[in-house]
RNA sequence: GCGGGUAUAGUUCAACGGCAGAACGUCAGCCUUCCAAGCUGAAUAUGCGAGUUCGAUUCUCGUUACCCGCUCCA
């Protein structure tokens, strides 16, 4: 696709699916706002995952954590204390660096600063006179901790004792059910809970549209399985995952897996492979498929008290499942689906029409009516009332009808309905396609189920 | 966070230290019997805040946002 970043976020704002967030106060960086088309799709995105992820597995339930939750989960995740990165800043030539990872370059690799408080590592720089390496003067600020979590307090006093997070992520909210779930669903391992929410990172550097945003949403599954059968599971998700993307309409020429290097992975993970995705400012991780192994629940089990292991009835054994972790980002997603669905298409007669080719399911608007002139209006309008029972419909009256074809296939509709003279008599409509333009004239009470069969 | 760039209608672009224009789009009306192209009319813009000036959209400074690169990304 010959066409610029900036142009295509122009599109999706002129077409009404995302706007800057904060717009007339002068924005508030990196927040964006979905419009009304925006909304649709951004919903039928998540819908369609609950459908691949819970409705239609035989393996995996739902369910919906809150946001604020115990701090103390936080610490047991590591997120309070152990991954807030240390900075430090060169006062010479204002580059930043991490400062664990300038004592780990410097001693290479035999000290990481792992688990130093600031003191240490400010020393440690200072003693063994490590240089900065962009510009080799010995300068340095002070270390400053950035934690990546948002932080509230709960109640109207501000004070420490009642901080709050807004969660970094939603995996912990499922970990944390993951006793209360099994026993309520009588589930037997292996299976998945499946969880879709917003979460909070103050990324350092977010940017690239709606890319990495610091208000985000994920679609997470966590899926328990018997230590041992976990790399088994990893590669029947990442293989789920890439036919979930095929299904949704994504290009395949445009979806790589990238797995993880050994030096890569997080400390407690078997293997991690990312789905990317080729955006328009390059290839991005889309979804991340993690082997965590028992990772999460070891922590909870230890930092809560609570005894989480699975008693396996086909063994009489008791042990903390493995848990695998396919997680995508519904933005991302979204980017991806509009990227891979835009298409500035020349027509036979040299033409040209900007096309969305959307699946049907995600599609804000599944069928817009058309009267061909304003004069079957009347009728026009009762159509399109009671297809509005059934899924989203949009009307349009304005300009020509070829115009108003063309405003639909830009923002992805799939079937136009043109209600014309004929219509009064027979009682039919021409159902006109999107992606093939070929017309099927058929009764007007059929329109509802032709276009529900399309939607599956 | 650092460096560079950008900021004028919804979009793409003009112009100017002294009434900010166009095209496309939008809206209203007319016309219109299936793929954006007819006619008439209308609405809509100098990101925000200071400074210089009789007067600033234009010059200066600050700020905000976006873009590119670096950095970062449990």
């Amino acid at each position: 696709m010959d066409i610029t970043m900036e142009q295509f976020v122009a599109f999706l704002k002129h077409q009404g699916f995302v706007y800057q967030g904060s717009e007339i106060y002068g924005g508030l960086a990196n927040s964006w706002d979905y419009g009304p088309l925006g909304v649709e799709i951004k919903n039928n995105v998540k819908k369609f995952w609950w459908k691949k992820f819970v409705q239609e597995s035989v393996h995996n339930v739902g369910m919906d954590s809150a946001i604020l939750m115990n701090p103390n989960i936080w610490i047991a995740s590591g997120h309070v204390g152990g991954f807030s990165d240390p900075l430090i800043d060169c006062k010479n030539c204002g580059v930043r660096h991490r400062a664990d990872k300038l004592i780990e370059e410097f001693t290479h690799g035999e000290e990481t600063g792992d688990g130093w408080d600031n003191d240490k590592i400010s020393t440690y720089i200072k003693d063994s006179k490590i240089s900065c390496p962009s510009c080799g003067s010995h300068n340095f600020t002070e270390i400053r901790k950035f934690n990546l979590m948002f932080k509230t307090n709960q109640g109207v006093i501000d004070d420490d004792k009642n901080i709050v997070y807004l969660r970094p992520e939603t995996c912990q909210g499922i970990f944390v059910n993951f006793k209360n779930v099994q026993r309520t669903t009588r589930k037997k391992v292996p299976f998945g809970i499946a969880q879709i929410g917003k979460s909070f990172r103050n990324e350092i550097t977010p940017g690239n549209f709606i890319f990495r945003t610091r208000e985000f949403e994920q679609m997470e599954l966590e899926f328990f399985c018997k230590p041992g059968t976990d790399l088994e599971w990893f590669d029947y998700w990442k293989n789920y995952c890439l036919n979930f993307l095929s299904e949704i309409g994504i290009k395949s020429d445009l979806l790589r897996y990238r797995d993880h290097d050994k030096d890569e992975l997080s400390f407690y993970s078997n293997a991690t492979t990312d789905i990317e995705f080729k955006f328009l400012f390059g290839w991005g991780e889309l979804w991340g498929i993690a082997d965590r192994t028992d990772y999460d629940l070891s922590t909870h089990q230890k930092h809560s008290g609570e005894n989480l292991e699975y008693f396996d009835p086909e063994t009489n054994t008791k042990y903390l499942p493995y848990v695998v972790e396919p997680s995508v980002g519904v933005e991302r997603l979204l980017l991806a689906v509009l990227t891979s669905a835009y298409e500035e298409e020349v027509l036979d007669d040299g033409e040209t029409r900007e096309v969305l080719h959307l699946h049907p399911a995600l599609a804000p608007f599944k069928a817009a009516v058309l009267p061909l002139t304003n004069k079957l209006n009347e009728q026009a309008s009762l159509l399109h009332q009671n297809l509005s029972k059934h899924f989203m419909v949009d009307y349009d009256t304005s300009g020509k009808i070829g115009k108003r074809y063309r405003r639909q296939d830009a923002i992805g509709t799939p079937y136009c309905i043109t209600f014309d003279f004929d219509s009064l008599e027979d009682g039919s409509v021409t159902i006109r396609d999107r992606d093939s333009m070929e017309q099927i004239r058929i009764k007007i009470e059929e329109v509802v189920d032709y276009i529900k069969n399309k939607l599956m």
